[in-house]
RNA sequence: GGUUUGGUAGUUCAGCUGGUUAGAAUACGUGCCUGUCACGCACGGGGUCGCGGGUUCGAGUCCCGUCCAGACCGCCA
């Protein structure tokens, strides 16, 4: 007989009279005295073990000491039960125990190895391998897993190759901090960890490989969110001799085909929609259109009637919020308090309910006679029993803010259900981007992103009016991919190095050997990224991508379990030719 | 770098405007129980109230500092 010969999750009514043996941990003992009842669980699923004292008093006296995750090794004869259970799948069986082995004993878990865990985050990472076991986070994985194979099955199948490209490569100054690395044999030279595999995907375009894939690591050194890693993982992929709709074809191919093939959902041909539309509908670019409640943009029919804060207000924007005019004055001050948040730093919240009588009773009556209140209303396409909310200020601050109210009423009014999937391009974002602290333009997306052909005439004299060959995948307000038509002639390429401020001397240290290649023929081209994690946590129907990461770590970039970073010996440093000046302590 | 919430039994939490011996649930241990499956019943052990300082007759509770954790802003080409 085999070490184990069927698993925790498999035997049936079918299956009654079978030898087998089971191997698995002790979920859960149960003593009744004259027999004990014990579940053991694999990765499968749960099966009880049956021990009586009618068949083996000292067995059943042995099952007694099993404690919570021994690992043991069950023998035994499959027998129907006079008790089933329907909840579980193998509720018709259990298992009559003739021999039990323990394999191994174990300390009393800190938290509970249930779906419903007890346990708080902090304890579940620093024990992660014991909230593995748990059925939630082991599905995330599988998930994972499954997204994993069916993004390779139909890149291969669209001809995509998938090619490694180095860990360990040259820091740049442009985008996010880097990871860097010391090198031992070159002292006083490091390293860089890749934040994505750009310049290298290009490089194989150069060298003709046309279609190439990776699922790769990448590495930023900035700050944590519940939806951003220190190391994640990117679908990257890129294309020769393609347009932008080329792309956009292929991968909403992908992911069309991910959500058939691992959710069973066939969605919809995704709807393009420009940035700037993004931005005056949504004032965001990765809008969460599973629901409506538009931007409206009020000031030109509140300017000028004598309320001191929309006249001075640089924009008035307002949402109308369908059915929300039970919202009770209560509800309304607390919303005002969430909207002046520092992290929102709105200086205040006007509303108006739209009553079922038509009178609409705002809060700046004192200003806006009914009358004036009806240009509002025809301006938010109001019925009796809407709520307004408005908000004035600074355009940028303000937009952000309308955005993020507009989510917030989203969510309290129910219209973001995780099962929905809502999926757009967002197209023809801006080339560059004003960076007011360093006084210079920043790549929006990134420095070999080509600006649309009918826009270059703009790039000398008005930049910040260049579109660039950019996209983005949105899902539910997820921006989950993005990506760009590169730059593939040397000339545009120096040009922009020297809009964003590259010396000559600069651009050749840093992308020398991209600028070469790119006069050895290089052909036109373009790709796209995922945030695997997002996507994974996006399908999964979950905030934080924390739970699709087998080891991750905390926001503070700490793994709690293994504790690092950690120093590293004087040894080890002086091998590195590193000296350390400030530790913090 | 900043805002904010929290840190009390192994765990999740309660503990009011400062006032007897700091509680509950669960987990754990012991005993009883032959059809449980979140078994049940009885009993029991379990606490440097994150750490340091201060105010006070008296601090889990108030103040200051600090550490840890979560969410967010900045940041994330």
């Amino acid at each position: 007989m085999s070490f184990r010969s069927h698993t925790c999750g498999e035997l049936r009514a079918q299956d009654v009279g079978k030898m087998v043996v089971m191997c698995g941990w002790v979920q859960r003992a149960r003593n009744m005295g004259g027999m004990t009842f014990v579940d053991v669980r694999d990765r499968y699923g749960i099966t009880q073990l049956a021990f009586n004292e009618g068949w083996d008093a000292a067995l059943c006296q042995e099952a007694r000491s099993l404690g919570r995750e021994f690992v043991i090794q069950a023998h035994g004869e499959v027998i129907e039960r006079s008790s089933k259970n329907a909840a579980m799948p193998t509720g018709d069986i259990e298992v009559k125990v003739t021999k039990l082995i323990i394999l191994n004993q174990a300390q009393t878990p800190p938290f509970t190895i249930e779906d419903n865990t007890d346990g708080g985050e902090d304890l579940r990472m620093r024990y992660r391998y014991l909230d593995l076991r748990r059925n939630p986070v082991r599905q995330n994985l599988e998930l994972r897993h499954r997204l994993a194979m069916a993004t390779r099955k139909y890149l291969d199948t669209e001809g995509f190759l998938e090619v490694e490209t180095p860990v360990l490569i040259k820091s740049t100054p442009e985008g996010a901090r880097d990871f860097v690395v010391p090198s031992r044999m070159h002292p006083g030279q490091f390293y860089a960890l890749p934040q994505s595999p750009q310049t290298f995907k290009q490089l194989l375009m150069v060298a003709g490989f046309d279609r190439y894939f990776q699922i790769v690591k990448c590495f930023r050194d900035e700050d944590l969110r519940a939806d951003r890693q220190p190391e994640f993982t990117q679908i990257d992929c890129e294309m020769a001799f393609v347009e932008q709709e080329d792309i956009l074809r292929t991968f909403e191919g992908l992911v069309r085909s991910l959500f058939r093939d691992v959710k069973g959902i066939e969605l919809p041909a995704f709807p393009s929609m420009t940035y700037a539309e993004a931005m005056e509908r949504y004032g965001n670019d990765k809008p969460d259109v599973r629901f409506g409640m538009p931007l409206c943009n009020l000031t030109p029919v509140v300017k000028n009637k004598g309320f001191v804060v929309f006249d001075q207000a640089e924009v008035v924007l307002g949402i109308c919020v369908k059915g929300g005019g039970e919202y009770t004055r209560k509800q309304l001050d607390e919303l005002t308090e969430w909207v002046k948040r520092p992290q929102l730093g709105a200086s205040g919240l006007v509303y108006a309910r739209h009553q079922s009588d038509g009178v609409i009773k705002s809060s700046v009556d004192k200003f806006f006679d009914q009358t004036e209140l009806e240009r509002w209303s025809e301006a938010f396409s109001s019925e009796p029993g809407d709520l307004w909310l408005v908000l004035a200020g600074a355009e940028v601050r303000t937009r952000k803010a309308a955005s993020e109210l507009r989510l917030e009423m989203g969510t309290r009014m129910g219209l973001r259900n995780p099962d929905v999937f809502s999926c757009l391009w967002v197209v023809d974002f801006p080339l560059l981007e004003f960076d007011e602290e360093g006084n210079r333009w920043h790549a929006m997306h990134h420095p070999f992103t080509s600006p649309k052909p009918e826009d270059i005439s703009l790039l000398q004299d008005r930049p910040g009016k260049v579109r660039a060959n950019a996209y983005d995948m949105v899902i539910n307000g997820v921006e989950v991919g993005g990506g760009s038509i590169r730059i593939f002639d040397r000339a545009l390429q120096s040009t922009m190095f020297s809009l964003l401020g590259f010396s000559e001397e600069e651009a050749n240290a840093q992308f020398g050997f991209l600028l070469n290649a790119f006069e050895y023929g290089a052909p036109p081209h373009g790709g796209i990224a995922f945030g695997f994690d997002r996507l994974c946590s996006l399908m999964g129907g979950v905030e934080t991508i924390r739970d699709f990461i087998a080891f991750p770590k905390n926001n503070a970039g700490r793994d709690v379990m293994i504790d690092s970073p950690s120093p590293i010996s004087p040894a080890q440093l002086k091998e590195l030719s590193i000296g350390v000046s400030n530790t913090g302590i």
